[in-house]
RNA sequence: GGGGGCGUAGUGUAGCGGUUUAACAUUCCGGCCUGUCACGCCGGCGAUCGCGGGUUCGAAUCCCGUCGCUCCCGCCA
């Protein structure tokens, strides 16, 4: 029943007390969260991990009368007392418990506080107090919620996956580096000199290599490491549900997970609709300019190429003679926009990499307002204009450039446009499979082949000829999970062919033995009966980040670290003595 | 590596070149109060305006640097 109370020192959680209990005597703890001191009369709300209680305390109660005078806010008390129903007129409709109230006996002080640094019933406080105190930001209301929220998360999770045939293994946290993917976080061996671990950013080798021993359905609530720069989504440390299974279709995956997002959405009392949508890579591209559209709301991106081929605009002409593109999007009732708005979109493009950014502003009584519309014929504004499905009051906003780049930017400006003109319907979720990734892309650093995802990653069977020809054209059996235009999971099809491995390895430049260097136990493990395989992980923290509309995962997360990678709390990162480096064979610079 | 934002009593904000002794709310401290629940009323303490430098007759206010936090680009297979 009141399963805080079962083996503890109390009869009751505070929360949890209700007009069943009238008449019981009641032993509580908790915090002090408020104390209203009428004088003759004193009232303390007392708040446990399960909510908010009245105690009052009446004169007749001399000794615990005098103590209730000299309660301070956030003490820890033990209280003794009786459950009353309130007086008419005083319920508070507010509260769980707002109907009854504990008059109470004896007050035991279990422990004093210092006054806290910001009030825990309050609003808004800086991110850095909430951090150094974290212990007491984690106190608040909401900060409770969202890790009790997370706690539901993860059980259902572990529910679904159980039920499913999947056993949950544990994988190191101290491995070997491999040079692919993030920058890893190294560890220092003491015992062989000048040798180091890393972190895992993923137990991704480890999680094959179950599947070769046979354990077929695999998950993990896996911690995993990544030495990048830190968003509002990413943290130095984050945790993902990994999970990997033998003999199964990219659809039976896809189905399987379904499953698992549908029982997670439950808890916000979000109904998924089921199939999820599904969308290609290339058409993602195409109509909304990224990998991860969000598609909550239009802004589709469309191809006027064929309009302004022959326009006299030398900049859209030129770019489509050269075998660019030129592309655009409508931003809905933006028409209005001033020059200086107008310019600064033409920044933000600049800064994604745009050459420039034209528009046309179709002002609300129909009058054009552009300085490119000159160019163009008037059949030729109106035939963009029902390209991109425009109404009067629009704004158009056109990119030439390469064809994926001026979809990219244009992408960039569709989110920052549906951010600014409140486009974005907070509590409503969209979920997309995105699938169809192209094995590669081109690294332009090194000049080479480099895996869309990861060297295991299986191309679909009917693109496998491509590999000799166009590798970049080969697709991938490989998808990723967007929620509201967040990349939550990904995962693909792993390769069990060898012949098929080394060709891949071939493609990316590894030869056998970099190969067998960077990968060689799971090579070699493939070599002993490696079963059709595949898998996905999600991103746990962005998952319940998204559950709760929580724009930072670190709302979700008991502990984050900050921008620059430091805990307010604890001080990390931090210097070490001599002797520690010295034991690690380490010399400082 | 690059671009933007923020930093003023414990907390949240206002003030943005001069009658400002830096304001308001809240917290905190003291007093009064027997039905409050954001208790109320009265009184009080509390900030050299992140730090350093510059411009100026005069700087919280303008400029430069720096630190911290934050958002974004790069980066994140």
């Amino acid at each position: 029943m009141d399963e805080l109370a079962r083996f503890a020192m109390r009869t009751n959680a505070c929360g949890t007390v209700t007009k069943n209990n009238l008449g019981d005597e009641v032993i509580l703890t908790g915090w002090v969260h408020t104390r209203r001191d009428h004088g003759g009369l004193v009232f303390l709300d007392l708040r446990d991990r399960s909510g908010i209680v009245q105690v009052v305390v009446d004169p007749t109660q001399h000794a615990a009368f005098e103590t209730a005078h000299t309660i301070r806010s956030e003490y820890v008390l033990y209280i003794t007392g009786r459950v009353k129903e309130r007086p008419a007129g005083t319920i508070n409709p507010n509260l769980p418990t707002g109907e009854v109230e504990v008059e109470a006996y004896n007050i035991k002080i279990l422990n004093k506080s210092k006054t806290p640094p910001f009030e825990i019933d309050g609003t808004s406080v800086d991110e850095v107090l909430r951090l150094k105190y974290r212990y007491l930001d984690l106190r608040r209301a909401d900060m409770q919620h969202n890790l009790m929220t997370r706690h539901k998360v993860v059980t259902r999770v572990r529910d679904y996956l159980n039920n499913n045939g999947f056993i949950e293994i544990e994988t190191p946290m101290l491995t070997k580096s491999t040079p692919e993917g993030a920058r890893d976080f190294l560890v220092p061996s003491r015992l062989q000199p000048h040798h180091f671990y890393a972190l895992p950013q993923s137990p991704q080798l480890f999680k094959q290599v179950l599947m070769v021993a046979g354990f077929e359905r695999y998950y993990q609530l896996a911690r995993a490491f990544r030495d990048e720069d830190l968003r509002a989504d990413r943290q130095l440390e984050h945790t993902q549900i990994d999970m990997e299974m033998s003999f199964m279709t990219e659809e039976g995956i896809l189905e399987l997970v379904e499953g698992m997002v549908r029982d997670v959405f439950e808890i916000a009392d979000v109904k998924i609709p089921t199939p999820i949508q599904r969308m290609t890579y290339d058409e993602a591209i195409h109509r909304y300019g990224c990998d991860k559209p969000d598609l909550r709301y239009g802004m589709e991106i469309e191809d006027i190429s064929d309009i302004v081929e022959k326009a006299d605009f030398k900049v859209f002409a030129n770019t489509v003679k050269n075998g660019g593109a030129v592309r655009g999007i409508a931003a809905p009732g933006c028409g209005t926009f001033s020059r200086s708005r107008i310019d600064e979109l033409t920044e933000f493009a600049a800064s994604n990499g745009a050459k420039g950014l034209a528009w046309i502003a179709l002002e609300p009584e129909g009058n054009v307002r552009s300085p490119i519309a000159k160019f163009f014929r008037e059949d030729q504004i109106e035939a963009i204009i029902k390209r991109l499905k425009a109404n009067p009051g629009d704004l158009l906003l056109f990119v030439a450039d390469k064809p994926v780049k001026a979809s990219s930017i244009l992408g960039s400006l569709r989110i920052k446009l549906a951010d600014q003109i409140g486009l974005i319907q907070p509590d409503v979720f969209n979920f997309l499979w995105l699938v169809d990734f192209p094995l590669f892309g081109w690294d332009e650093d090194e000049n080479r082949l480099d895996p869309n995802h990861h060297p295991f990653t299986m191309p679909r069977v009917e693109d496998i000829p491509l590999l000799d020809t166009e590798p970049l054209k080969v697709r991938s059996y490989a998808y990723d999970l967007i929620i509201n235009g967040t990349e939550v999971g990904g995962g693909s099809l792993r390769i069990y062919d060898q012949g098929l491995q080394e060709k891949i390895f071939e493609l990316i430049g590894l030869n056998v033995e970099e190969a067998r260097e960077k990968f060689g136990f799971l090579l070699e493990a493939f070599e002993y009966g490696a079963p059709p395989h595949g898998g996905l992980a999600f991103g746990l923290d962005r998952l319940v980040a998204i559950l709760l509309q929580k724009k930072t995962i670190r709302e979700v997360i008991a502990f984050p670290k900050t921008q620059t990678g430091s805990c307010l709390m604890s001080g990390a990162p931090d210097t070490v003595t001599e002797q520690q480096l010295r034991e690690l064979h380490i010399k400082l610079s």
